[in-house]
DNA sequence: CGGATCGTGACACGACCATGACATGGCGCG
DNA sequence: CGCGCCATGTCATGGTCGTGTCACGATCCG
C-alpha cells in the first residue's frame, strides 16, 4: 500500500518520501520536514499514536492518519493525539490527496511558487509581490516590468526590448517611459533607491535583475 | 456551553441549529430533520431520556449524547434510551466533530468535504455554500464562478480565462460581464464589498479568490 | 568642461473598475 | 397556456488611480 501510493501522490506531482518505520519517519522529519505527513496506524515498532504525540511535540507539520475502517476509538484517540484529519482504509489516492490539500490549505502552507530574492518573494500565479513579508503594492505596469525582468535574472534588457515586452500593444513613445517606471519600481521595491539592489541600472545598454 | 458548541461547529462548516430545551428540540425536529443531534441529559422540562427516547421512536436520526464526567450510569441508560454514542463533559468541540462524523459514516451519511475559508465553506459536491452556517442563494453563474476561482486559491485568473472556463460556450462579449458576475457574487458572500475579503480586485489583470 | 545619459518630481489625461439601472429571456408556478 | 419572478447580459456613470509626458537636476564619460 505505501508503494502504491508512493507512486500515485508521485504521479501527481507532489514529493513523496515513503518510509518503513516510525523511527526512520521522525529521523526524517528531522533531516529534511516535509509539508505533509501521512501516518499509519500500523507500524512496526512505536506505534502510530505515538509517533503522532512525537511529530506533534516536535513541530506543527500537519498530519494525516491512516486508520482502519469503522474503528471510531482509533479516530478519536488520534485527533485527541493531535492529528489534523484521517482517512479510512482501503484509501483512495485520490481521497487522500483531496484531504491532503484541505489540510494543506487549513493551515496556510499551500505550496505557493514563491521566487525568493533577499528581501523580495515575487508570487508569480498569485500577482503578489512581499518584501520582508509585507506585501508591496505594485501598479499593473510596474508588475509587468518586474515580471519581465525577474524572468531572466542577470540579464540585461534594453529599453527597446521592454517596451515591446512590458506595453503589449506595439507601443513607439518615448523609450525615457520605461526609465520612469523603473524609476517608481524602485520606489517600492528597493530600501535606497540611489543604490539599487534588485533593478540594476546598466548605462548605455538598459536594466537588469539582480542579484544574480 | 450551547452557545460555544454552535460557534465551533458553524465555523467548521456545520449548519447547527440550537435550542434550549427537549420540546423546542423535538418540535424543531419534526420541522427540519438535521443529520445529528446532539443532546444535553440535563434540560430543563423533561429530561434528556425521555426526549432521546421520543426522538428514536419518531425516526433514526442519530444521537449524540453528551453527560456528565464518569456517570457510568447515565452513559448506560443513555444507550438503551436509543443514543448512537456520547461525550463526557466538559467536552471539546474537536472531539465532538469527530464523534459526530464517525457517527454520520456509520450510518452512511457522512457529508461531502468541506472547504473552509474564514466565515466561508464551500461543498463542491452539493454545490452548497454556506456564511457562517447559514446558506448563501448563489446563482449558477455565480456559483461557477467561485468554484472557478476558489479551486485555486490565491491565482489570479483573467477574464478572458474566466470567460472561457464560466461561460463554456465560447463566449466573445464583453469582458465588463465578468466585473458584473463578481460583483453580483461579492453581494452575497462578503461583508462589505467595498473591501472584499474572498474575491479580490487585481487591477490590470483580473480577480484572485482570497484570503492567501 | 561639455554632452549624453539617467534620476526625480509634478501634473493632467485617460484607463480601469465598482455600482446601479434596465431590458431580455428562461423557467417555474399557478 | 399565461403570468411573474429571477438570472443574466448590457449600458451609463462616477471615482480612483495608473500612466505618459515634460522639465529640471544629478551623474557619468570622454
Amino acid at each position: 500500500m505505501r508503494e502504491g501510493l508512493e507512486l500515485a501522490l508521485s504521479r501527481h506531482g507532489h514529493r513523496v518520501r515513503a518510509v518503513e518505520s516510525g523511527e526512520q519517519g521522525l529521523e526524517r522529519l528531522r533531516a529534511d520536514p516535509p509539508d505533509v505527513v501521512v501516518l499509519d496506524l500500523m507500524l512496526p515498532g512505536i506505534d502510530g499514536f505515538e509517533v503522532c504525540r512525537r511529530i506533534r511535540a516536535a513541530g506543527d507539520v500537519p498530519i494525516i492518519m491512516l486508520t482502519a475502517r469503522g474503528d471510531d476509538f482509533d479516530v478519536v484517540a488520534g485527533l485527541e493525539a493531535g492529528a489534523d484529519d484521517y482517512v479510512v482504509k482501503p484509501v483512495q489516492p485520490r481521497v487522500l490527496e483531496a484531504r491532503m490539500r484541505a489540510v494543506l490549505r487549513r493551515v496556510g502552507r499551500e505550496q505557493a511558487e514563491l521566487e525568493r530574492y533577499r528581501d523580495l518573494t515575487i508570487d508569480r500565479a498569485g500577482l503578489v509581490v512581499t518584501k520582508r513579508g509585507e506585501p508591496v503594492g505594485l501598479a499593473p505596469t510596474e508588475l509587468r516590468m518586474l515580471l519581465e525582468l525577474s524572468g531572466t535574472p542577470g540579464r540585461v534588457h534594453s529599453r527597446q526590448q521592454l517596451l515591446e515586452s512590458v506595453w503589449e500593444h506595439g507601443y513607439f513613445g518615448d523609450s525615457r517611459l520605461v526609465d520612469a517606471c523603473v524609476q517608481r519600481l524602485r520606489a517600492k521595491i528597493e530600501d535606497d533607491s540611489a543604490a539599487p539592489v534588485y533593478v540594476q541600472t546598466v548605462r548605455g545598454f538598459g536594466y537588469r535583475f539582480g542579484p544574480v
